[in-house]
DNA sequence: TAAAATTATGAAAGCGCTTTCAAATACAAT
DNA sequence: ATTGTATTTGAAAGCGCTTTCATAATTTTA
């Protein structure tokens, strides 16, 4: 294991018998150097495990190969799956993740932000957040940003992201084809662009079915599984019948499985549900829920390649990825 | 939002009319400065938006204000609890957390380590982990060191951990109450020691209840989903009857309830189950699963003072956190 | 073989901060 | 007023590295 380090890059030098720049110029490749000297400076370096401080290459060279990822919640199963992209994207690289965690609200995400551009990370990973168009160009300025799980208008070509619309449609298009007709939807918050874009989705699929949408059924949510029970409370509530419940993330929809299954509505004998994400739990539901999948790794390691791209000078654009609706056991045909 | 640093002491002190000594001085309030000469560095600082050069700073001295926390998994859900415990009790702090992802693998465990040393963390939080006892040693040399949801003799005043084996018992004993007497266990890897002690804590119930523990209804896991399915039909193939299940956590109980919705065998009817960990969706599981929780929060909030404690030279012993039987409704008497 | 054109290398100047050291100023005591 | 003590303050020396610049060594060309 590392001992906590006090060799420096002159005592190399002085054991090698080099000066110290050639040392450097060995470690960071950046110069031909004699065989038999480069040969002499590994030598020592791989003896008295010589391991660079950071931070004195960072103060002089002006980099700090870190990269900031911005997270909206630890413990997220969909933001976390996103970081484990990052991570395994960047392990074979020089560069190092540095995270911060919103906790979905603008102040916190502004000050983790800050905290980070503190700490000189040469390129941001956002995910998701609040953070407003003018903020984000701001940023940019400063630093290569990629924003993940967002689109933004005029910043297309640094968002990674999926297409809510198209994704929630399909969900929605699904539960049509099994003859539902009345379906409810559990929203986002509605200040999330991704929430309004799901809930336009649904919509769309609806009108296209020729099936005039319902304001009644639609409940806005909070992405949060105690939303999920609440909204289908409120739903059984109003009294109007409906056959399905399509939720605008599975978290919500294992809260609505919930407060079904409190009500004895059995799924999918009597109700359909479909969610959104495809967290890894979800396949685990009683019973295993029908839901989008969202790529949410690949949305990780898409967002490191560019902005490592962007880093090295070269441009690339976000690959488009795609959804999949996955149909396991929660949704059935409409009787 | 923050421009990216240009703006340095030595601009400070010059418009400010004082030295960078005395700058830094105001800032860091190692020294009493005049309070005119205070108020106009200050005043000057807050009007240029300064910010520190973090590198600069660790440099020069030696701190990096830094503390690494070396978790297992992100994405796991008892682990990210942990890490919002840590996160929330560092936030008012001069501290910052930096994360590396161990990912359940000695070999990367021991990189991820040796990457945040070499960015000079001033402490250490590891969470849980294959770390070998002298590797421990080794490091706690070199940097104050925190275990996490892991016990290590002889290093127990940084260890924060609970007390797996009662924690254990507590469950076991709960289905003995209930009538149950033929309980089989999941238990996780067992080259983990919250493994064997967990089997441990269910082995002491049975026995203390007069009852044989019989090898074959344990069943070794893996701790993930995945293996509690396959658990239960190992279990089932074996034709011995059982009436009840214990889950060594709860995503193997989460795979255990699918195994046995998909044998239409009732929980609670037919079988009781139970888990450990009381993850926030154990409480979402059809039926909500009694489990034994984990006070996780804490457990990462109790790290990061013990670290804090330590880095300020100040002498404490971690709290005795403790578990708690949540009896839901995965749990019925026997019949 | 001498002169010109290339390399390989070391010395030294930072990077932006902290902190020691000593000088300067203030205050107290005689 | 004078000496002594305590406080503020600035100059300067690092922290460990990168990188420019100039010199020394080597190769090429005439």
């Amino acid at each position: 294991m590392t001992t906590k380090d006090n060799v420096t890059i002159s005592d190399i030098a002085q054991k090698a018998g080099v000066s110290a720049s050639t040392v450097s110029r060995v470690l960071r490749g950046t110069t031909k150097v004699a065989e038999a000297k480069r040969e002499a400076v590994l030598g020592v370096v791989a003896e008295l495990n010589y391991q660079p401080n950071v931070f004195a290459q960072s103060l002089a060279s002006g980099q700090s190969m870190a990269i900031g990822v911005l997270t909206q919640n630890f413990g997220s199963p969909f933001y976390d799956a996103i970081i484990q992209g990052v991570v395994r994207a960047l392990n074979r690289t020089d560069y190092f993740p540095i995270f911060a965690d919103g906790q979905w609200q603008p102040d916190t995400e502004i000050e983790a932000i800050r905290t980070m551009m503190r700490r000189q990370v040469d390129g941001l990973i956002v995910l998701g957040g609040f953070l407003m168009v003018e903020e984000i160009e701001q940023l940019a300025k400063d630093t290569p940003l990629v924003m993940v799980a967002r689109n933004v208008t005029g910043f297309e070509e640094n968002c990674v992201c999926i297409d809510n619309v198209q994704a929630s449609y399909l969900a929605t298009q699904h539960l049509i084809e099994f003859g539902h007709r009345s379906i409810a939807h559990i929203s986002g918050r509605l200040d999330h662009p991704d929430a309004r874009d799901r809930r336009q989705g649904y919509i769309l699929a609806l009108e296209e079915a020729g099936i005039e949408p319902n304001p009644e059924l639609i409940i806005e949510g909070n992405f949060r599984r105690q939303s999920g029970v609440l909204a289908v409370e409120m739903l059984l509530l109003k009294r109007i019948p409906f056959s399905a419940i399509f939720a605008a993330n599975d978290q919500m929809a294992y809260g609505a499985r919930l407060a079904l299954y409190r009500r004895g509505i059995r799924v999918p004998e009597d109700l359909s549900l479909v969610g959104f994400d495809d967290e890894p739990a979800a396949a685990f539901m009683i019973p295993p829920l029908t839901t989008v999948r969202q790529p949410s790794i690949e949305l990780g390691l898409e967002a490191a390649r560019i902005i490592l791209a962007r880093l090295a000078g070269e441009a690339t654009s976000p690959a488009n990825l795609k959804v999949e609706l996955v149909v396991r056991e929660s949704t059935a045909i409409h009787r």
